[in-house]
DNA sequence: GGTAGACCTGGACGC
DNA sequence: GCGTCCAGGTCTACC
């Protein structure tokens, strides 16, 4: 068994900051409301290991990170990249609070997401055309048929798409899934989307071309990335529209008037929309760590 | 450039 | 228990 401390800003809050987008609720990850705990097995060099991540002295304290095994040197980098990649741990909130004021006092802004660029687009991919209850099922099935530590785009890539669809339940969007992982099995594709240098049209662009990509999940997929500039725009979208901001049409019309009422906040604006809207559930439903 | 219809799953509903 | 309808975003064909 091993140990690793991580040291986060002094406004990170774990339970806030992970239970901060749905993908915490997906497999294989495992928040533990009672404990306020995130468990979930990372792949490293020597085969996966499960980590427990907590923050036992509470917000802005370190984080405390407990392996299922002993882990050598390099792999406790590349599991301390990985964890800080999900945690979005050193990402600079100033931007985002001098153009959205509101989430300033509490630090709010980071998005949980994935510790790999490729298992943000499956969920992505997952997420789109069904119900919520059906990502977390063709999440779960990917975890317990191809890999518990989430399939890698190598185990994707070689398995046929009716066996995905059969033991998976990813419907027609088996064919899209294994010529995802194809595509991703070479890391230049990887390394082109993670490149700082280049713009967000330019990303955007490439992530529109990739199968199973429209403009919801390529938006989705650039906020992942890091990039808040585009709104991704889906029915949750259009109601959150209607129901919090008061606006009025058919969902053409409600995204016209979406796309004007976020400008104000520049290349922020998913991060302002999404901060806005999650706090909305929240408000209806309490925090979203103690969520069932 | 805009739009209709197909794609698949699971839940709601009526019988 | 069975059949029908609907929601969800992307893609293709067509105007």
């Amino acid at each position: 068994m091993s140990r690793l401390t991580l040291t986060g800003p002094d406004d990170y809050d774990l339970a806030r900051d992970v239970c901060s987008y749905g993908y915490f609720r997906l497999a294989p990850n495992d928040w533990d409301p009672g404990r306020e705990t995130l468990t979930r097995p990372l792949h490293l060099v020597d085969g996966p290991a499960t980590f427990t991540i907590a923050q036992p002295d509470g917000a802005g304290a370190p984080l405390k990170v407990r392996a299922d095994r002993r882990i050598s040197r390099a792999e406790s980098a590349d599991a301390r990249r990985q964890i800080e990649r999900m945690l979005r741990l050193h990402e600079d909130l100033a931007e985002f609070h001098a153009v959205d004021p509101r989430w300033k006092d509490s630090g709010r802004g980071r998005i949980f997401r994935s510790p790999t660029l490729f298992e943000d687009v499956i969920k992505t991919i997952t997420s789109c055309n069904v119900t919520w209850k059906g990502t977390i099922n063709m999440n779960r099935r990917l975890c317990e048929v191809i890999d518990p530590a989430f399939p890698r785009p190598a185990q994707l890539a070689r398995r046929r798409p009716a066996t995905l669809r059969a033991r998976c339940g990813v419907g027609y969007r088996d064919i899209r899934l294994v010529e995802l992982a194809r595509l991703f099995r070479e890391p230049a594709l990887t390394a082109r989307l993670e490149d700082e240098s280049r713009s967000d049209d330019d990303i955007h662009r490439e992530l529109l071309g990739l199968p199973g990509v429209g403009p919801y999940a390529a938006a989705n997929i650039l906020q992942l990335l890091g990039r808040f500039s585009r709104l991704a725009i889906d029915t949750e979208m259009i109601a959150h529209g209607r129901e919090a901001l008061g606006m009025t049409g058919t969902p053409r019309q409600i995204e016209k008037q979406l796309h004007a009422h976020y400008e104000r906040f520049g290349d922020q604006k998913f991060r302002s929309y999404w901060i806005e809207r999650w706090t909305h559930y929240e408000s209806d439903e309490g925090p979203a760590s103690g969520w069932a």
